[in-house]
DNA sequence: GCCAACGTTGGC
DNA sequence: GCCAACGTTGGC
């Protein structure tokens, strides 16, 4: 099992919108090595913080699990849609998701909070420059945040 | 809105 | 394969 952090703009959807969803499809990513964790590293199963990004509240706003295997990402096919993908075709698709199911929603742990923590020093979502939507978490900073900071 | 950091594109 | 230009992310 591996623990993730997946980060989504609470505008475009956020945690209230998968509670009431119970289950979605984490369409719409177009960066490889985010690709690359969803369709060769998760597992059904692995837990996953949901992280609120670009957003007046940054931070890890709720709990979700993998509830799928790869599956090829829809959007790439709609033409006309900002997610479109020209290059794609149905026999060769490029981009995958999986599906994410709701398992709770917390007190906001903002970005200080983490950054606060000598402990969450290493993680990736706190180093410098760091972009990427989905990363890998840890099982040392997954225990941590889960026993000491999720409310 | 600004800007640093990073990823992608495309000419050579 | 290099690298400059451009686009995107995301915190502030």
């Amino acid at each position: 099992m591996r623990y993730w952090l997946m980060k989504s703009e609470p505008d475009e959807y956020s945690i209230d919108d998968l509670k009431r969803d119970k289950k979605s499809a984490w369409f719409g990513v177009r960066n490889y090595q985010a690709r690359n964790f969803m369709r060769d590293d998760m597992s059904v199963g692995d837990p996953v913080f949901f992280y609120h990004s670009s957003c007046p509240e940054p931070g890890i706003a709720g709990i979700c699990k993998i509830a799928s295997k790869p599956l090829p990402d829809k959007t790439q096919f709609e033409a006309g849609t900002k997610y479109f993908d020209p290059k794609s075709t149905i026999e060769k698709p490029i981009w995958m998701c999986v599906e994410v199911a709701f398992v709770k929603k917390i007190e906001l742990i903002s970005l200080a909070a983490l950054r606060d923590v000598k402990a969450l020093a290493e993680m990736r979502i706190l180093q410098r420059g760091n972009r990427l939507s989905i990363t890998p978490v840890t099982e040392t900073e997954w225990q941590y945040i889960e026993t000491k900071l999720v409310k």
